[in-house]
DNA sequence: CACTATTACCCACTATTACCCACTAAACCC
DNA sequence: GGGTTTAGTGGGTAATAGTGGGTAATAGTG
């Protein structure tokens, strides 16, 4: 379960580190911690998925019937999709296709999702969650 | 159940100690007192679960239609969620995040709230309670 | 093919965190 | 009241996480 906020810095090459604590997930699903990384279509940021979670996403893609819509999905979703394994580090350098989509500066957001993470620039993170606050306000699930 | 108001002090480092009393029931779930630290979108302040009440309250969500204001809800409560062993003394290192939506400064207001207990910076707490005086002066529940 | 830009891989440094020990003050108990 | 226990606090140190940068390999370009 991926969960727990982070924010590292991105270095001038593009590098940045993720969390150890998704990197000790990632190391239960593989002994060599490896993650696909794609954007997303739902907001201006990216999602990481361990490879069993991806093989799970692709075989409900081949189950959907095709649409325009479906092929849209796909060419942001797999087109996008890039493997990376960490450096001894545990850094990753992001492509910058994906650098790009979720406009990723400097300062770099992580956000456990579950099943899966999200990567955000940290600066559109702390908008949307200002966003999130007014939705929720009154969203009462027994907390 | 936890119950009771404690104010305890976060140290330089971020630490601050859960009160004994909490953790006493913390013990009665399991041997090892394990717990979970999240914001609430409610107010600015962050709850903490045990574990088996968090995951009461991730059935709850998943068992929940999917809609935009639960990807807020989760957003908020997930993705934030860290989990916490205190160490010998019974405290916990919050993460900067958390300290920071719950403006934590020294003084940290603890309330129990039954299945759970929130977590509070104390001039936060004082402000909160003024309001919840007006709030419930004229609410009847058979007293 | 030569040249340049990019990437992978390695090492070194710093900041942060986990873990341990020690002290003080309050509560508790004969 | 004096001794004992327990809660809370402060701080040192070893391990870990994150960051910066060098160099060799690789890929891309004219």
């Amino acid at each position: 379960m991926f969960q727990g906020e982070f924010s590292n810095n991105m270095d001038d090459k593009g590098r940045v580190s993720i969390p150890a604590s998704f990197r000790d997930v990632l190391k239960t699903c593989h002994a060599e911690p490896q993650l696909i990384i794609t954007r997303t279509p739902h907001s201006r940021c990216l999602v990481a998925y361990p490879r069993r979670e991806w093989k799970r996403l692709q075989k409900r893609i081949s189950a959907t019937p095709p649409s325009e819509q479906l092929r849209a999905f796909k060419r942001i979703v797999i087109s996008s999709a890039q493997e990376y394994a960490p450096d001894r580090q545990g850094r990753v350098l992001l492509s910058p296709a994906l650098r790009d989509y979720a406009s990723l500066s400097r300062t770099v957001q992580f956000a456990g999702a579950g099943e899966t993470f999200e990567i955000w620039d940290k600066s559109s993170w702390d908008k949307q969650l200002e966003a999130d606050l007014m939705l929720a306000k009154n969203f009462e699930l027994g907390l």
